[in-house]
DNA sequence: AAATCTATTGTTAGAAT
DNA sequence: AATTCTAACAATAGATT
């Protein structure tokens, strides 16, 4: 679930994992006792280690004898139902960590390409060794970009200048909005046959048709306005 | 063992104490999961709960039967010997916490004479309505304050003026050495039998004979050197 | 080995949704 | 009611004694 720094396998070292067991088996009999208190519940755990000839257990003979009982006296069937759900629980759990991952790695994706179109417009980078798909996504963000400072610019004639600054909504740092954002090259099957975007990124399009560090503003002698932000 | 922000008890609130169970099971579960992959041992868990039918268990079926038939294996005399290494146990446990608590009140309650010191020299407090006790302590950490004193103005004699910033060890802010302090006013049964201090507490003795704000220098118009500390 | 310390990581109560 | 978020709090890995 959450990132693991020590990773949960078994500890080879004898005398870490030693120290590992009672600090851990500490807090475990810590927590079935606050979980049993807190909300006033039956509950019991026996662990056998190397370390004692006799299982470890929570509350205590009596306590743990009580909770076995009432264990045993479900029938075998009820009990294996149950096990369907605890199965039909970690496949949601799987497929909820699938989800996760997947709106992570959009998110990394996101910043990866916010990180180039800053390196573009400082002058620090090119993208002339980019990927197709990468250049897509370039493209889509450039256009949420512009679109947010469009936004920013309007939002700034409405008001007077002293009350522009607080007015004004945020804008935001890089934002690619999936089904909104307009599709800046779209379809791509190869680099001969590229459709025309919207109206607010017909420069990038035409740079797609004739990429140059030139007309890009790039490297040592770099121009402004830059092409990134023709309205600016 | 440690501090409780949350008390440890039943809670009454019912969505309230259903959101900590789902949670702190969970959490349970997972610590269960985490002992007993990096130890490579045995262990199960049994959680009886009025939101599930059927208890909630770690690791599943199989895991559990294991773990009690093994117990079961146990005779019951063996299983009471471990109750009684189970309550020596926990004899320990409060033997340690107290030994900690004595520990934690004799802290506090040389921050609170050390303050009380504080407000004196700075006249911003008095020590008329002190009890007893409160003096005695109070004459103790004055006499190691002093002591400490003493110790560094030694040792800043010793070199030279440029090298003693650096070479004089520092002096704590507030230290009462328990045994290796010297009594001030001890074996205090009463007003009128005090016993005389060491050389360097004659002065507080004294005072305490003869208690007035006047002549320990308190209040506004207030005087250099202070008796507390004649030497400086 | 066991206890203690502390920097780091993990857990969770309470609020927001 | 269930999820998600996050500040506050607790657990603990690794070092030290």
């Amino acid at each position: 679930m959450t990132r693991q720094k020590v990773k949960l396998a078994f500890i080879t070292n004898d005398s870490a994992r030693k120290a590992t067991y009672k600090k851990r088996k500490k807090g475990l009999m810590k927590k079935v006792n606050e979980l049993s208190t807190l909300c006033g519940i039956d509950a019991c755990a026996i662990i056998y280690s190397p370390y004692e000839a006799q299982p470890e257990i929570w509350p205590n003979n009596i306590g743990v004898q009580h909770v076995i009982a009432r264990f045993k006296r479900i029938p075998e069937m009820e009990r294996s139902k149950n096990m369907l759900n605890q199965e039909s629980f970690i496949r949601k759990q799987v497929t909820k960590t699938n989800e996760q991952l997947k709106k992570q790695m959009k998110e990394n994706r996101e910043k990866e390409m916010t990180e180039v179109m800053y390196q573009c417009l400082t002058g620090k980078g090119s993208i002339e060794n980019l990927t197709l798909p990468d250049l897509k996504d370039l493209g889509e963000l450039v256009d949420q970009t512009l679109k947010d400072i469009s936004r920013r610019i309007e939002s700034l004639k409405i008001v007077s200048p002293n009350e522009a600054a607080a007015a004004a909504p945020p804008l935001p740092q890089a934002v690619v909005g999936g089904s909104s954002s307009s599709m800046v090259v779209d379809n791509v099957s190869g680099r001969d046959e590229m459709q025309r975007g919207t109206q607010t990124t017909q420069w990038f399009t035409d740079w797609m048709n004739n990429p140059s560090e030139q007309n890009l503003g790039l490297g040592p002698n770099r121009i402004w306005p830059h092409p990134f932000f023709p309205d600016c």
